[in-house]
DNA sequence: CTCCAGGCGCCTT
DNA sequence: AAGGCGCATGGA
């Protein structure tokens, strides 16, 4: 018997306000969607996922298995995306640059294990290495995925947290994780042991789920921050990464002191409630136009 | 060649 | 409590 290509499931998310595709996936939140034709591909649970924009919606196709409910979770077309922004000070030049420049950049909802796994990898690595690493850590480890596209990459799951939890240290150096490799065993052994329960987290308030995922070795509060703002959705959380520290500095506090307390201090009165928001508008501002800082 | 990358744990004072 | 230090690897 000849087999057919897998059959395609389609989906057409609505949303309200602008959403930009490629500044939502290539802004450093997440790191394994590729560019295809004219949308991205990507694997969301054991699916392949292929979107492109459309004109007030997201037109979405899959291989059987997900739901509408599940793409609409992770895209986030349901929410008042105009009320986020409208909800940050107008008089703030540099957050409203990044906003008119970057129009359309959304927060995407990410499994909590992938994102967790995903910023264990990112102390003091680049956005393009944390795109390698990752990548190579899904075809060894992860399990291959039937696509719906006749000629494309292969794509793999992300390893679920048994898999990298039975792996040696040396396995998953040889991923090019380096000293990170450690961390990513270590907190899969943890979460294996039930020291945290991810799942637990979606029901506490933002400070009692940080304080449960800094309990994981390797994660401090920049990617606790990360992971509660990216998986769980927590939109006040403002994580401070160097690039948000720099800019912070120069642009707001001038000669004020700075540290982590006042940054996060200021996060929460001078953005608010979705500073979380703010800080990726800021994040891929001025990564991608760095004279800013100068 | 040197410098730095979406930090963190651990060790000193 | 606060500050210093090492860490793996590769791109610029």
């Amino acid at each position: 018997m000849l087999t057919s290509p897998a059959p395609a499931n389609f989906f057409k998310l609505a949303h309200s306000g602008m959403y930009n595709l490629g500044h939502t996936l290539e802004c450093g939140q997440t790191f394994c969607w590729l560019p295809w034709e004219k949308g991205y591909l990507g694997v969301l649970g054991k699916h392949a996922v292929y979107v492109k924009s459309g004109s007030g919606y997201l037109a979405v196709e899959t291989n059987p298995g997900l739901d509408k409910a599940n793409i609409t979770n992770y895209f986030q077309t349901h929410i008042n995306f105009e009320a986020v922004i409208q909800s940050f000070p107008p008089q703030d030049r540099y957050l409203q640059a990044a906003i008119a420049r970057y129009a359309g950049l959304r927060l995407v909802r990410q499994d909590p294990w992938e994102c967790l796994a995903s910023f264990l990898m990112s102390p003091l690595k680049q956005i393009l290495q944390i795109r390698q690493v990752l990548m190579k850590l899904r075809s060894t480890y992860g399990a291959p995925i039937s696509s719906f596209k006749k000629i494309g990459p292969v794509l793999y799951a992300f390893p679920d947290i048994p898999t990298i939890a039975r792996c040696s240290e040396l396995d998953l150096r040889a991923m090019q994780m380096g000293f990170r490799a450690k961390n990513l065993l270590k907190t899969s052994r943890q979460l294996e042991s039930g020291l945290v329960d991810l799942c637990r987290l979606e029901t506490l308030p933002y400070e009692e789920a940080k304080e449960q995922l800094t309990k994981l070795h390797g994660v401090g509060v920049k990617v606790a921050d990360c992971v509660l703002l990216f998986a769980y959705g927590k939109q006040e959380a403002f994580p401070v990464d160097v690039w948000i520290a720099r800019a912070l500095r120069k642009l707001y506090f001038g000669r004020r002191k700075f540290d982590l307390d006042r940054a996060t201090q200021f996060s929460k009165t001078h953005f608010g409630p979705n500073g979380g928001y703010a800080q990726q508008y800021l994040f891929h501002y001025v990564r991608n136009n760095p004279e800013i800082l100068e």
